[in-house]
RNA sequence: CGGGGUGUGGCUCAGUUGGCAGAGCACCGCGUUUGGGACGCGGGGGUCGGCGGUUCAAGUCCGCCCACCCCGACCA
């Protein structure tokens, strides 16, 4: 049960942040330094946001699968860059049955080596093309500094693998997954991320480029909270993935591979959240209407709860319905409680509302007395329907102004620091690592993406003064 | 691994010159309450991070160790 008050927003995001997880019920931390507990809250929403992903990568022809956590060292050791990327971070199996093993297995970081190995061995002909399989599971990374959902040890996400015989078909996979997650993170999550690119020294260990959705937290700062690689033939070689083509020569495959973590779930907090709570898009959320029923005495009681029943039966014909039942919590109590835990609609039904054939319908996304208002019980079910739809159109619109309000075109240096303590910085880049690191040198701020929507055109690197050809977000990030 | 800090009930913490381990919240019971975070009474719960030392006596003083948090380097 939610305790009272959160630290503020505005006193400290990052203190907001950790007292929500776990006030609003979502998560706990395990004794396992860096590991977390979803709870059932937690992973109702995370089941949510599987299913809207899971529809999506069916209806774009994929199909699931389940590989080994456990994967032999000398895999990840195949590909020069990805080891040198994920060696820090790996936990590593060194004893099975009470003895020491021949090779150590490592806990998998991601999939990429046990399942290009195994790629290897089902890949012949150009006919086995493309594959197309993604994985629902959980890996691990020994991070040094954790947050619930952000950045944990043990973390759950979905990973997606394919081949294909093209470096234009492997090149559209990967911008179709990219425009899958962006669709997914706008159209459910009410999240407004900016999709682009990343530049080389910001990509995943191994690929030849990457693409991102960043999204804008309240506090300004960026959340990387999905991305999609190419490889080209870089895995295929290493894992030996080869293919006999249409005219009888052996050729490397070109792969691909795309994620999206438990993280997503930081995403919606940090980018609805405010200081009552949590604020759920409809569309993901556990529970989309609470009935909250309000009574005196027995007699009370019994003139509310027929209402409340008929009411609940009629609703959870169409929606996620819970209806509040605890005993000795007063009704102002339970407001509160289910506002910090982002339930999108509440319904409050007392003896003045059964006498007036009406409902009291208080909207999370308009917090306190605005958002309340009478509605009658008749047709209630398309009320409630309409009122879902505003309120996960209102979400969205809200982000997509507070992002815009904080993104600022920069030209100059001078004004790129200043911008980025404030929100992000848009501005042309020469490409080159060094602008990269000085602005992360003398800013802390990190190149986000190169943004795929940008008016062709050129200009001046802000840091160097060199010309340019494309625009990047510079941004403090998480 | 560098710099700083903290370890006392489930949580947040108090604990004076060393002298019977406490409060608020949470939890359990009973009663009164209930349309925006109710109240009264009663109750359960702690090897004071660990080991060793000083002392008649250690949560408190000393030594060593461990864990966690914050700031850096690394990261979905």
């Amino acid at each position: 049960m939610a305790e009272e008050k959160l630290t503020p927003q505005a006193e400290n995001f990052s203190e907001w942040y950790n007292q929500i997880v776990q006030k609003a019920d979502l998560a706990d931390y395990a004794p396992v330094r860096g590991c977390m507990v979803v709870k059932p809250y937690g992973w109702a929403l995370w089941e949510n946001i599987q299913a809207a992903l899971d529809r999506r990568f069916k209806a774009t022809g994929h199909v699931n699968a389940a590989f080994p956590m456990l994967i032999p060292m000398s895999f990840l050791e195949k590909e020069k860059e990805h080891v040198e990327g994920f060696s820090p971070e790996l936990a590593v199996v060194t004893h099975g049955g009470g003895e020491k093993l021949e090779e150590p297995l490592v806990v998998r970081p991601t999939s990429e080596t046990i399942i290009g190995y195994m790629y290897s061995k089902w890949v012949k002909s150009y006919r086995d093309l493309p594959i197309l399989i993604n994985q629902w599971g959980s890996v691990v990374r020994w991070e040094m500094r954790t947050r619930l959902f952000l950045r944990t040890a043990e973390f759950y996400w979905q990973e997606g693998h394919t081949v294909h015989a093209t470096s234009d078909e492997a090149m559209a996979e990967t911008r179709l997954m990219l425009d899958t997650y962006r669709d997914f993170a706008v159209e459910d999550g009410a999240v407004p991320v900016i999709p682009g690119r990343k530049s080389e020294s910001e990509k995943f260990a191994g690929a030849v480029s990457s693409w991102t959705i960043e999204g804008m937290m309240r506090d300004t700062r960026a959340l990387q909270s999905g991305t999609s690689h190419y490889f080209g033939q870089n895995f295929a070689r290493a894992f030996d993935i080869k293919f006999l083509d249409q005219n009888n020569e052996l050729q490397f495959a070109y792969t691909t591979s795309w994620g999206l973590s438990t993280r997503f779930v930081g995403a919606i907090i940090m980018t609805h959240g405010d200081d009552q709570g949590l604020m759920l898009p409809p569309r993901l959320a556990p529970i989309q209407v609470v009935i909250v029923p309000i009574y005196r005495d027995d007699a009370e009681h019994s003139l509310v709860m027929p209402v409340v029943e008929r009411l609940q039966k009629e609703l959870g014909e169409s929606f996620r319905v819970h209806v509040d039942l605890r005993d000795g919590l007063t009704p102002g109590f339970k407001f509160n409680d289910w506002e910090m835990r982002g339930v999108p609609l509440r319904i409050e039904v007392g003896p003045k509302d059964v006498e007036k054939h009406s409902v009291a319908l208080a909207r999370r996304d308009r917090p306190g007395k605005a958002g309340k208002s009478f509605v009658p019980q008749e047709g209630l079910a398309q009320t409630v329907g309409e009122t879902l739809k505003e309120i996960q159109a209102a979400l969205l619109a809200r982000a997509i102004a507070f992002r815009d309000e904080h993104i600022f075109a920069v030209r100059s240096y001078a004004d790129l620091t200043d911008a980025v303590q404030k929100g992000w910085a848009l501005a042309w880049w020469c490409g080159s690592p060094e602008c990269e690191a000085k602005v992360k040198e003398d800013t802390k701020a990190t190149t986000r993406c190169i943004p795929l929507d940008q008016e062709s055109g050129d200009g001046l690197c802000v840091v160097c003064g060199k010309p340019a050809r494309e625009k990047i977000y510079f941004a403090r990030a998480y």
